[in-house]
DNA sequence: CTATAATATGAGCATATGCTCATATTATAG
DNA sequence: CTATAATATGAGCATATGCTCATATTATAG
């Protein structure tokens, strides 16, 4: 077995990919969505944050197909659309859990 | 089944840990360091980067512990210190590959 | 139509980040 | 000891990032 170099495009496809879920307010509003659709403002006040910085990040994570949207009325109610990255944020906030010993 | 907010230092150890892994050098080092330990000169020759770039981010790794050394005369040989990072890293790579298509 | 609620968006700012350059540090061969 | 190889490190710079503020956009109730 020998050593394969990572191709260029790969390696930032996987970079984008942590780089998503490497800022706190992306991580709770993903891991909130992960228990249930959410409109705008139902995200901004459960996470007590403006609404302009939740809808600026909902659109980098909407670009990135990590979440999606539906309208209804004047709402848009947000989702998860990446199960697999999600697996990655859950499987890591269960072993560092563990590790560190929080809730 | 309610939803469960993340206590503040959780979100941070696994934000900092998704940091990690989000940039394309500190993904090519750990990559490489995953084949095999190799010395500072030597990852610095593999990536065709300067050794100081490499060094410094050697030493944020190995803050991280997700990284050990070990001296040999006057060189330091790096190898992997956390395998459920690496194994997050690994699998994500793999998916990626698939879902894009290179090697 | 009009007021209002909900959301999106652009500009600007403060801070973080990754790299390079120069140089310090450390250990070994001779 | 001395020259050299290997590595570490601090300062500085250019760019990226996340937030706020103000305001635009869109849809609905009445």
């Amino acid at each position: 077995m020998n050593y394969e170099p990572l191709n260029e495009a790969l390696i930032e496809q996987v970079s984008q990919t942590f780089k998503a879920l490497s800022d706190p307010t992306r991580i709770r509003i993903l891991h909130l969505l992960f228990f249930q659709e959410q409109s705008v403002t139902e995200i901004a006040n459960a996470l007590n944050m403006q609404q302009s910085t939740i809808s600026h990040q909902l659109k980098y994570l909407k670009q990135l197909r990590l979440i999606k949207n539906r309208r209804e009325k004047n709402m848009y109610f947000y989702s998860i659309d990446d199960y697999h990255v999600m697996n990655l944020l859950e499987q890591t906030i269960d072993h560092t859990k563990h590790t560190i010993g929080g809730n």
